[in-house]
DNA sequence: AACTCGGGGCA
DNA sequence: TGCCCAGAGTT
């Protein structure tokens, strides 16, 4: 078993619970709450999805919504300008190109307004059981500290890990890998005196001399 | 690879 | 007031 495998063998027995913490029931709601929550959070993201879920949970319904009205009900989010507009524009184009179904590739779902390789990997891995590692911010901090990773760009970090992992294992590890940079490998001060990971993390070798 | 853009929430 | 927050698009 090689250290990545390790690695998410121990955050597995950590993290029991880790999944999506999106609340979704559709495919399309997925991908909107994921362009949601950019440089936002998964609690704000499902406060405002409860009730725009509610009544626009599929691209028809979605577009019958003004610019305006719809930044009314993401207000609260941030960046609600450049959200809106990316949502009505790949709503419009679910209905033009693809029947009003959300596309089943990566390749597809990139071309969308406002969807870019993370929020595509989370919509197939998760909506469509197809294994793909999404890397955001918490990911590539995490994978970067325990010296899975040595770049900042997000694609090569998802290019390295997905090379150390079985295909069966990227979903689960995304999410196990977000769930440690949240809870216990924080940006700022990280709570290494409780991660059982110090033994395998560059991070903490590193800075040990100084804590 | 580096840079810009973007806004409410919370300490 | 400053900084965080499940990125995307452009150069």
């Amino acid at each position: 078993m090689n250290k990545a495998r390790k690695i998410v063998s121990v955050l597995q027995e950590l993290y029991p619970e880790a999944k999506c913490e999106l609340n979704y029931r559709t495919p399309y709601e997925l991908l909107i709450a994921t362009m949601l929550s950019a440089q936002s959070t998964d609690k704000r993201v499902n406060i405002i999805t409860k009730d725009l879920f509610a009544s626009y949970n599929t691209p028809d319904k979605m577009v019958s919504l003004s610019e305006g009205e719809l930044i009314e009900l993401i207000r609260t989010i941030g960046f609600y300008n450049n959200k809106a507009k990316n949502i009505l524009m790949t709503s419009h184009i679910l209905l033009e190109k693809y029947g009003g179904e959300v596309p089943k590739t990566r390749e597809e779902l990139v071309k969308l307004p406002g969807v870019g390789r993370k929020t595509a990997n989370v919509v197939i891995s998760n909506a469509f059981g197809i294994p793909a590692f999404a890397v955001d911010t918490h990911v590539g901090r995490v994978t970067n500290r325990l010296g899975l990773t040595k770049s900042k760009n997000p694609n090569q970090i998802e290019i390295d890990v997905t090379s150390q992992l079985p295909k069966k294992l990227y979903t689960q590890a995304h999410h196990l890998f977000i769930f440690h940079g949240r809870k216990c490998c924080k940006a700022i001060r990280p709570l290494c005196d409780s991660c059982p990971l110090t033994v395998n993390c560059t991070y903490y070798k590193q800075n040990k001399q100084e804590r």
